[in-house]
DNA sequence: GCCAACGTTGGC
DNA sequence: GCCAACGTTGGC
């Protein structure tokens, strides 16, 4: 299984519309990025996604499953970028900031610090345990 | 294929 | 609101 980090504006979408989606999952699209694609692709049913909450907010807020994986994004008239679809698995117990990640010298290699801009990237997995610690899942 | 100019993202 | 860091575009 792979571990990634989903980046959204929450005004765009949010946490709180991804669970209520919960029976079908919702559709991940409108990311126009190659590198952000790339790693869409790469995406197995199954892995598991953080779901981070970008501009006013910054924190990881929860975890996502992937349902359906990469199909062509039907709002991409370029026929280039693909969507999956994920289902809101459970929020952390306790939201992880970036600021707390930032002050961590272990994150320093993190994508999310060092590639600030990327929305969609992979976290390896000693990332992703040190965070559900700190989130207390 | 290079690179200057321009556009966008997102942290501060 | 600013600007650094990226991405993209288009002329050559």
């Amino acid at each position: 299984m792979k571990y990634w980090l989903l980046k959204t504006e929450p005004k765009e979408w949010s946490w709180n519309q991804q669970t209520r989606f919960n029976n079908k999952g919702a559709e991940w699209s409108g990311v126009r990025n190659y590198q952000a694609a790339k790693n869409l692709r790469n995406m197995k049913k199954g892995d598991k996604c953080f779901f981070y909450h970008t501009g006013k907010e910054k924190s990881i807020i929860g975890i996502v499953t992937v349902i359906k994986e990469a199909f062509l994004d039907r709002s991409d008239k370029t026929k280039k970028f693909v969507s999956v679809i994920v289902r809101a698995l459970y929020p952390l117990k306790r939201e992880v900031s970036l600021h707390e990640i930032k002050k961590n010298k272990d994150f320093k290699d993190f994508p999310l610090v060092k590639q600030s801009r990327l929305s969609v990237m992979k976290v390896d997995l000693k990332y992703w345990k040190k965070i559900c610690k700190m989130g207390k899942v």
